[in-house]
DNA sequence: TTGTAAGCGTTATCAT
DNA sequence: ATGATAACGCTTACAA
């Protein structure tokens, strides 16, 4: 069929149809002005040399572009963002492109993320789609520039202006805590995550907002920042619990804070209402009651992949920033309902 | 900085260092022969440029490949897939590649993920990481033989014989099921999943097999094959517990079946032990005791990669099917504990 | 050490 | 309607 394992190239498959290449790319590319006669020679032509297109020669050539688009995020945000990403999938492929996937480290910095960027370039993608990290990414306006255009998800980039897509997060987060608030909380934690993340602030100060509003005495509210994970979540609730005066409620900035709250307050069968921001996968099976702030990931995805191809039809419009709503969902936790 | 817009080629930095296009791409390669003078010359010319080697005609010309892996997958089976597809990247990018992504429908059949190869390896991945549905693989027999080596992972695939990384599914269900019955289950229900799935056979062939050698009579207990999601599935729980002879355990063959049962099971108060196929996240704080069969999805993505690059090393090697051992995990449910 | 010319597999131009 | 030829941006002989 195809001699000595190689790839049978258009010229193949002209000479065995007996016609020139020209008219083998006419066929390929659905071309009508070609002979029926000579389209179903190079048909079986291409059929019996089991014949490919060569996409990387194709896209040099015309210029078309790789219909590809390169995907950059973290990893540890695993559930959240490979939802996202199936998200961007989902419009990507409507465009008959495909998703390249480059994820960094999980302690990913924008130096990380540029780098990554960079790579996806030289292969020529189409377009961009960034969980950007707490650094700069003004790198990143020379090549938008040069014709790459990018969107950032979920978080805000710094040191450059660019379509973005995130979520609510001082408007869920005020939801969240006004709703502890009504039900009469008056001491309330706050568990936020890394300073660097720019997510984290604007809950935090989205939480905080409300807190004066509502004239909660800040000093009675302590406040954590940097937790990091599950575990680091629950050892601070157990701290909070050990106190003198111990919170009544607690916000906790990301599911994994939530989770590791859960996990403490129902390892001791605390007295502690948990409020947290974005909800997660089996919530409603938790042993506790939960007041959620919940996204669409997905969503969110989808948006993003959507503003990127109209940037790529219209390179001068003015950049977007787009805030996906969010909505409160509460869960009663499957201990309390059996009391 | 670079005119119109235009990428700038090794030509323009050329011109604008003062050199000849084959010195470019030497420092742009690395080759130490150069005056490092030039070498100089080259760097800021490539800086002042913004210049990106473009690696479409780089591997058009040298043939190198692509550094580009294929990974096809459906796109329900959501967070075992994408774990596999983390692990498989891991690999991916210590190879200096990149994980290209094409999902077909949640309903995937072979023929589309044959569609799915077809365009992937038009753009000339470098190998092919295929997570199989039900039908047919023969077609892809041939592009093989072109030159693509490729890797199925987590279920055989039918109509090809080909490298295989798949978890221990027989063994695992057997000792889920040898649980139960040492714990002195009779009337033991199997909730399997639908039957164009090789795994599911396979989980119900390992259960029967058990449950026979144990004296089980297989006429007590029920076999519910087609159980498609976490709805029906409570739903079929429902229906075995309302049955005259309602069986004291249930072994679902994968998570979300699970959870349709656990669900259910909760609701109702219900007395009936669960065993699984599939750990899932949180499993740890369901509200009923579970055993699970736990399997590493992440390792089966990068022992796939893995075995992808060393096919890639050696294309006349003989297949290998890799089968990863599972391990057993037990959860008291967050309500018992409290009793 | 550096440069010239050819060619990878396509598509685009322009005759025919 | 069809085909010879150049060109895309790069690497690889082969010279110089």
């Amino acid at each position: 069929v195809a001699r000595g394992g190689r790839r049978a190239t258009i010229t193949d498959v002209a000479e065995l149809a007996g016609v020139s290449i020209k008219t083998v790319s006419r066929v390929i590319n659905g071309v009508s002005t070609v002979d029926p006669e000579l389209v179903e020679r190079v048909r079986v032509a291409v059929g019996r040399l089991n014949y490919r297109p060569n996409q990387l020669a194709s896209a040099l050539k015309s210029g078309s572009g790789t219909s590809s688009i390169g995907f950059i995020g973290k990893r540890l945000s695993s559930e959240l963002e490979t939802t996202m990403m199936l998200g961007a999938e989902t419009i990507v492929r409507r465009h008959a492109a495909h998703l390249v996937t480059a994820s960094g480290s999980e302690s990913a910095s924008s130096d990380e993320d540029i780098a990554l960027a960079t790579e996806l370039i030289q292969r020529r993608i189409d377009g961009l789609l960034i969980v950007p990290s707490g650094g700069d990414y003004a790198a990143l306006a020379r090549e938008r520039e040069l014709g790459v255009p990018m969107v950032f998800l979920d978080r805000e980039p710094r040191g450059i202006e660019a379509d973005t897509v995130v979520v609510d997060n001082e408007g869920g987060t005020e939801q969240a805590i006004g709703h502890l608030v009504q039900n009469g909380h008056e001491r309330i934690a706050l568990l936020i995550g890394g300073a660097e993340i720019d997510v984290m602030m604007r809950r935090m100060a989205g939480a905080k907002r409300v807190m004066k509003r509502a004239g909660i005495l800040l000093s009675q509210s302590p406040t954590l920042v940097g937790v990091s994970d599950r575990m680091s979540a629950a050892a601070s609730i157990g701290q909070l619990l050990d106190s003198a005066t111990p919170p009544t409620a607690v916000f906790c900035a990301n599911s994994e804070i939530t989770i590791g709250a859960i996990e403490e307050v129902y390892r001791r069968g605390a007295e502690l209402a948990i409020a947290g921001f974005d909800a997660f996968r089996l919530a409603e099976l938790m042993p506790v009651p939960l007041t959620l702030v919940a996204t669409d990931a997905y969503e969110l995805g989808r948006t993003a992949a959507e503003l990127l191809y109209r940037r790529l039809e219209h390179p001068d419009r003015p950049f977007e920033r787009i805030v996906l709503p969010v909505r409160i969902v509460e869960f009663p936790g499957t201990m309390a309902s059996r009391l």
